[in-house]
RNA sequence: GCCGCGGUGGCGAAAUGGCAUACGCAUUCGACUCAAAAUCGAACGGGAAACCAUGAGGGUUCGACUCCCUCCCGCGGCACCA
């Protein structure tokens, strides 16, 4: 018989929230737990099924924690500003602001149809001018401390947004958000010093508890590795008459030049055949031979008008131009030429690698389009296989063909030729990082503008803190044009300068969404404060983040965003710890019912308003967390739902049935004992995320209660605490039928019995060599020898060994013996 | 190409090296009902059985879904980073 979920929910819904029983105070007697969820953007579709997936799970460790009598914050909140609103509003003509408080309020009704135990009061709204201003003051925070600073850079850009975006939003030379092809193009913007932090963002990954999976994608994102920078030294002939062949050369006037490479192979130096630049590089221009100058331009020009894309393709031929000129190889002396070609990026390293085609496959492929030749540097070790004919040989290996290095294993030859070089001063130890700086500017309207202004005479000024926040104006003609929309507006871009009050015009661009983000697990622990970003007493208190919960799409881009805020704010003393989410787990996708991604076009959707109207918020929690392991992506399955519906409605007709018969008769010892294994069990899956059999232990018990019947207070009790954080309006509800007028989470959880949960007897699997011929059912306890005796006893044991010889005898304790045989 | 994760009934899935297929869905049969739904009860990997089955093949072990090697397939990430 179903219960009324609709009635019940509601009223349970209410009475917590009038009770105020999930909001958070400041304790210092008691041990906080600070639980969150990757706060959503307020998207017109309302909630994807994968919210309360995520959320649910948070929501299950909030309450276990808070009735094991820890203090429990659980704040929620908005990340509003962004793209999708402002395009929406383009489309349509409605201002953005309105569309996401349109939003927001839909989503605070769906979250709350839930019952999760957030505290609503704590709410944060990343576009809120209350908000906004703190993310503006951080970044005159980092400003001052030079980790925030405008500079001209190769960046992406995106023709379809009009906007520049942050590496970390480039995805296979897309654009993250629209697919669009993205651009590279040179223009001063804002960045944030990200790379400043590169070698403790990497090492601080060991003490995360954090999955596996996200901390090698940072550190692989991170990308360190090792090598020498090496500097190759050439002569830049002044006069403009092409030198003879006769040794005038030296005769004529001559500036020294020096182009300097990274390489993580300095032991391959006497393999050098050329040096190549990036077009990009600062000294193509200057180097160039006059003869080859109108081909060289050429190139340049078509290297930056392709996407990026196009230029880093790894099937692509490799192309490229020589420059004319050549610098020396700095141990051997020999003249090594100057190339361009577009495979170089002027963005990692020094932007100018050298070329060694016996032991680079880049390499190698090069010098066969172009006829260089190959010089071997490194041979295979003896013993190992032979080097390939017709291709780089990249393994380690013995040097030859190098001079005083010959015959040094490789990684030995690593280490003393960068030493030569360093004695030379031509080079040195260096560790490169393939993280780049975070380009924080966005040509876009819905952000927070950048509190900066530019005036004639002063030059670059930030707004003073107390000028904050730099409004975001209301009438704007948003339309992008590829410049900020801000500029359109007169009155927000014409100011006075704050230092000589000259005329002066405001920066228009406005920052990443991601900068919003970056900070706002630290509002939350004092969200109202209106004279600084976070109040230290309430920081000091509740942070860092004990559990973190949400999607895997943010390995590299907000977790590591907001790991880069904790470590400048801790730098400056403003934080007590210098990692923001100590305990990480990522929810895998909700698939459609056709093992594929939901969406609109496929219309294989399920909103979740449907399911909380037709079975209940409940039984949706318990589903989504029942359906399978919580970080995996897995298929939604309308008829699955009736399941854990059919559990919810047998445990309410048996906890009435036992209601109304006064509790009449014991529980069972085997029922008790049952209740004990379950509680031990559900906790600790509690604790790993395994909620899927934690439920599925739930149901056994209740199968058994059924089959068992009684039932006595305290073990309805007992189950229905464990229930609670899974289905909480349920078990609420049954809570105060069973007779309490404390809310149930006001209750502890419950504890297990070790004794309680053992065992009496158990049922040993008696195995004639690895097969199972018979069961034998004994005490717990029973002995070793008295366990063989009775199975070897066995009639069917007796049977399968006739004609066989007993070879040994494997007792595994209260599990199974095996009598291997001859 | 490199790195990581995975492959178990019709389906979602479970199993500290020790009874493979728990729990749930679907299906079939039965009870209740004039009937249906709901509910309750039973069966439910294949095979008549011996036995055979955890992507394929090998290995280690008394014993392998689990550990090791080779391969196939799927998913995710990175990808000309020198």
């Amino acid at each position: 018989m179903p219960y009324d979920h609709k009635n019940i929910e509601q009223k349970w819904q209410k009475a917590w929230e009038e009770a105020g029983l999930f909001r958070a105070e400041m304790d210092p007697t008691r041990k906080k737990f600070y639980a969150l969820d990757m706060f959503p953007y307020p998207s017109g579709d309302g909630l994807h099924v994968g919210h309360p997936e995520s959320y649910t799970a948070t929501d299950i460790l909030a309450h276990k924690r808070r009735m094991e009598g820890f203090n429990v914050m659980r704040p929620v909140g908005f990340d509003a500003f962004g793209l999708p609103a402002e395009n929406y509003a383009i489309k349509k003509g409605i201002h953005p602001r309105e569309t996401t408080y349109h939003n927001i309020e839909n989503f605070r009704r769906q979250m709350r149809s839930f019952g999760f135990c957030y505290d609503w009061s704590r709410e944060v709204i990343t576009c809120d001018p209350a908000y906004y201003r703190w993310t503006q003051w951080l970044f005159l925070f980092l400003y001052k401390r030079g980790l925030a600073f405008r500079r001209t850079a190769p960046v992406n850009w995106c023709d379809s947004c009009q906007t520049v975006l942050a590496n970390e939003q480039v995805e296979d030379g897309k654009c993250e958000r629209c697919k669009n092809m993205v651009r590279q193009k040179e223009l001063k913007q804002w960045f944030f010093g990200v790379t400043q932090f590169a070698d403790r963002l990497l090492a601080d990954l060991d003490g995360l508890d954090w999955p596996e999976k996200i901390k090698t994608m940072q550190r692989h994102w991170i990308g360190r590795s090792e090598g020498a920078e090496i500097a190759f030294r050439g002569q830049q002939l002044t006069d403009t008459e092409t030198p003879a062949d006769d040794g005038l050369a030296t005769e004529v006037s001559s500036r020294e030049f020096e182009i300097a490479v990274f390489t993580t192979r300095p032991d391959t130096l006497f393999g050098v055949q050329w040096v190549v630049l990036a077009p990009e590089h600062p000294l193509v221009m200057e180097l160039v031979t006059p003869d080859r100058r109108k081909e060289v331009v050429a190139y340049v020009e078509a290297a930056r008008h392709k996407s990026e894309l196009e230029r880093t393709g790894t099937e692509l031929e490799k192309t490229g131009v020589s420059l004319g000129v050549c610098v020396k190889n700095p141990l051997t002396g020999e003249d090594v030429p100057i190339w361009i070609a577009d495979y170089v990026l002027a963005n990692y390293g020094t932007g100018a690698v050298m070329g060694v085609p016996a032991h680079d496959e880049r390499d190698y492929a090069f010098a066969k389009k172009y006829g260089f030749p190959i010089k071997t540097a490194i041979v295979p070790p003896v013993g190992a296989l032979a080097a390939p004919v017709d291709a780089a040989y990249t393994e380690s290996g013995i040097l030859m063909n190098s001079g005083e290095f010959n015959g040094l294993m490789n990684e030995d030859a690593m280490v003393k030729i960068t030493d030569a070089l360093e004695a030379k001063n031509r080079g040195r130890r260096q560790v490169q990082y393939h993280l780049r700086d975070w380009l924080i500017s966005r040509q876009r309207y819905w952000g927070a503008p950048i509190p900066i202004i530019y005036c004639e005479h002063c030059g670059e000024v930030p707004v003073p803190e107390e000028d904050l926040p730099v409004l975001l104006p209301d009438d704007v003609d948003f339309r992008p044009t590829g410049e900020s929309p801000l500029v359109r507006s007169e009155s927000f871009h014409k100011v006075e300068c704050p230092r000589c009050h000259e005329p002066a015009r405001r920066e228009s661009d406005t920052m990443d969404t991601f900068v919003d983000s970056s900070w706002y697990f630290l509002r939350y622990a004092s969200p109202h404060q209106g004279d600084r970003a976070f109040d230290s007493h309430a920081v000091n208190y509740w942070c860092p983040v004990d559990l973190y919960v949400g999607g895997a799409e943010h390995a590299v881009l907000h977790l590591l965003y907001a790991r880069f805020f904790t470590k400048a704010l801790f730098d400056a003393g403003m934080l007590p710890f210098d990692e923001p989410f100590l305990k990480l787990r990522n929810q895998g996708l909700i698939l459609g019912e056709n093992g594929v991604k939901m969406s609109k076009s496929l219309g294989n959707v399920v909103n979740p308003d449907d399911v909380v109207e037709r079975h209940g918020a409940d039984t949706m929690r318990l589903y989504e967390m029942f359906m399978g392991e919580f970080s995996d992506a897995k298929p939604w399955d309308t008829k699955g739902i009736i399941g854990v519906r059919r559990f919810l409605d047998r445990l309410w007709a048996q906890v009435h049935d036992r209601v109304h018969a006064n509790f009449d008769g014991e529980t069972p010892e085997e029922l008790t004992s049952h209740l004990h294994r379950t509680i031990r069990k559900v906790s600790s899956d509690i604790e790993e995320f395994k909620f899927n059999t934690a439920i599925a232990a739930m149901m056994i018990l209740l199968n058994e209660w059924q089959r068992l019947g009684g039932g006595d207070r305290v073990f309805v009790e007992a189950f229905l605490r464990l229930l609670a954080p899974f289905a909480p309006h349920l078990a609420e509800d049954l809570w105060q039928t069973v007779g309490n007028s404390r809310s149930i989470f006001l209750t502890e959880w419950p504890a297990y019995d070790e004794a309680l949960a053992a065992v009496k007897n158990v049922e040993i699997v008696v195995q004639v060599g690895g097969k199972v011929r018979d069961r034998l059912t004994v005490p717990t306890e029973i002995g070793e020898e008295d366990v063989k005796a009775q199975a070897l006893a066995l009639e069917k044991v007796q049977q399968a060994l006739v004609g066989k010889e007993i070879a040994q005898v494997i007792v595994v304790k209260g599990r199974l013996v095996n009598v291997v045989v001859k």
